[in-house]
DNA sequence: ATAGAGTATCTTGACGTAGAGAGAAACTCT
DNA sequence: AGAGTTTCTCTCTACGTCAAGATACTCTAT
């Protein structure tokens, strides 16, 4: 009898014409989110990043040298606006952690480089987060992890 | 091999000294609520509402009548801050879906009640809302979906 | 009883970030 | 050359947190 359990009977006491069944995993899943999202914000926080530089930083880096991509490749991968890229990107040069460069083959575009200051911070970064991660899915035994991962990643297969 | 596989992919290839295999149950995880997020939302758009203004008539709803809550009760259910419930209270008193009411017993407080129309409109955006629930758990099979409710029954209880 | 310190409740304001939609510039293709 | 498309930016709006503030309640020592 957890909290999603007691909003589920209260909504059957109230509304008993609704089948509220699939109300508990769907309510589970985004609490569970909310609550792992915030822990994995601390780390970041800790060395003056966030999910989402971090998540853009993460993409050039993982990309391999010369850590360059447009930010049309970041858009592919983040799961955000392209109004929210630029913005993201504007925070990012300010703090001296990306540069743009001239695409010299469509000029329309622009090329963000990882800056050595950028390198530096992400690799540091994710080695604390990937820490903190294995901390963070420590409540499962390795089974249950394995499970949880395979239903996931079925669904998710729906979305994407 | 779907997309957070290759992102593991591509930090194993860059940073083969990072234990990745806590990433992947997260990432999935994350991408899932989004993805779920927004298909949720829609249906609330449609009816002149966000998840976050159904979040506090729900709780009000499912509360029983007389439908009155104070804004901590409300807070103690919806995992916002006490300047986001302000905030969302002052929207639904704008819209005319609730009322701030004195509270005879604390002069420090509030109470509130969710109007006659506020009334109508949360009970029509719950039938909605729990039919699209359905329909976006409808990828996994009834077993399936036991399953992952129950990891994540047992994940959740970590945290809260 | 009651003054005063501490606590609780809610609101406010500053700030950061998300998305939608329009717009500017350059590319592509016939 | 010109229509249509692509890429990125900009503006507007919405919503979240945090920290500080206003007001009222509570509890204790006298």
């Amino acid at each position: 009898m957890d909290r999603v359990d007691r909003i589920l009977a209260q909504w059957h006491r109230e509304r008993p014409d609704l089948d509220v069944s699939a109300m508990g995993l769907l309510g589970r899943l985004g609490r569970l989110s909310t609550h792992i999202g915030r822990e994995i914000e601390k780390t970041f926080a800790e060395r003056g990043l966030s999910s989402s530089s971090f998540d853009v930083l993460a993409t050039l880096r993982r990309s391999g040298p010369p850590y360059r991509l447009s930010p049309g490749d970041l858009l592919a991968t983040t799961m955000v606006s392209s109004g929210t890229m630029t913005n993201r990107i504007d925070q990012l040069e300010k703090a001296g952690l990306v540069e743009r460069l001239d695409n010299p083959d469509d000029r329309r575009g622009v090329i963000i480089a990882l800056t050595d200051e950028g390198l530096k911070r992400v690799d540091d970064a994710a080695t604390a987060h990937v820490a903190n991660q294995h901390r963070v899915v420590s409540e499962l035994s390795p089974e249950e992890r394995a499970n949880l991962d395979a239903l996931l990643r079925k669904y998710l297969a729906a979305f994407e």
